[in-house]
DNA sequence: TTAAAATTAAACAAATGTTTAAAACTATAT
DNA sequence: ATATAGTTTTAAACATTTGTTTAATTTTAA
């Protein structure tokens, strides 16, 4: 058993649930059975196992955004979904580390500790922003706004990951459970945001109505 | 001068810019320039403060949603954008206060603190998802995902809210300035989730296309 | 066998929210 | 005006909690 993974994998599920500083070293030395100064041994600092984590998962973030935006064999509708799609799964599957990030990212301070972070993230929003606005200039898009297109996708993604309790409260019927693990709801908000934004770059024919 | 008000305003700014948590109760007493011990005399506690700053602003959170609902004069998509107004303007203008409360809200403990707040959230959305889902059964709008289409005019908000520095980065030009504050970001935001919503929600007649 | 690495229990210093008891201030009644 | 009661403010101390360090012990591997 590797002490420093399960106490990385430990770590991020508490910041996930508590938040960075609301979680202590001894909740995780706790809920991980290792020694509370087994942390500071093998990270230096707490600060030193948020570190590693972002780390560990960045590299996660640089998905095939680029490979899409260069496929010549996709017209720029065909990747705006397939992003969508690529974005959603990323999100989803690893969504307690996207929890820790965005409360992080959304913090404002200690910039520097997720700095790298912050600039994949920001330039996987211009590849996608610039198809879009390839598409405009193509004239297959809208005269719309590219970014505030962005800020509307993931926007969406972000609000249904980060509040278990409206969630819980909208979408977990009567039962107010959480549909975030169910695969529906996945394919449910993937199905939604392409279908709108395709609704809102492209003014569909008029077919029988 | 009213100390207890003084308190409360210099908390809320700095639970806006560095969160609950992180602020001290010594922060808000050297920012105020108060001493430190008024803040458990006014309030009792640290989280009497935010509790008080809660109650304070969750009533202005029960704006005029029911009132358009129940408006005779307007169609259902009028509803929806104005809907999508107040909800920006509401926003904007308290941005400071709703970063507290989006931050809290997400971070799923401590329900109890702001349970009136949620409810006051979650009843204001399902108002308007019952507006589109009328706009659904009178056929006036596309057999969309309601909640889904409420959570993207809500997540792109408070993506666009909660985030400086990704708003910065991508929003702000060159100079990287917070474009916030500027009435004209507001405008803009506006005019695109409207029009995103609309395009979503009614198939357009085909003009000259 | 031995040297390095990992783990443990205990202690440490700093920071945090809270309380206390005295002082200053305010307003009211005499 | 003066005394008095109540409120507000202050400085100091308090108990906890926090992240971190230390020194001893155990485990691992050469």
């Amino acid at each position: 058993m590797d002490t420093k993974e399960h106490i990385m994998q430990v770590g991020m599920q508490l910041f996930a649930e508590k938040g960075y500083e609301t979680t202590t070293i001894r909740d995780i030395a706790s809920k991980a059975k290792v020694n509370l100064a087994l942390i500071s041994y093998h990270f230096g600092s707490k600060e030193g196992l948020l570190k590693n984590i972002f780390q560990q998962r960045a590299l996660n973030l640089q998905f095939q955004i680029w490979e899409i935006s260069n496929d010549k064999s996709l017209n720029e509708l065909q990747k705006v979904h397939l992003m969508i799609d690529y974005y959603i799964d990323k999100i989803f599957t690893n969504h307690q580390f996207h929890r820790v990030m965005m409360r992080e990212l959304f913090s404002s301070q200690s910039e520097e500790v997720h700095s790298d972070t912050i600039d994949i993230f920001t330039e996987n929003a211009k590849i996608v922003i610039s198809i879009i606005e390839k598409g405009i200039k193509k004239k297959v898009f809208r005269n719309i706004d590219p970014e505030l297109c962005f800020a509307s996708i993931i926007g969406t993604i972000h609000h249904l990951m980060h509040s278990t309790i409206l969630r819980k409260r909208i979408f977990g019927g009567k039962e107010k459970k959480d549909p975030i693990l169910e695969p529906s709801f996945k394919k449910r908000v993937t199905k939604h945001i392409q279908q709108m934004i395709e609704h809102h770059l492209i003014a569909e024919k008029n077919n029988n109505n």
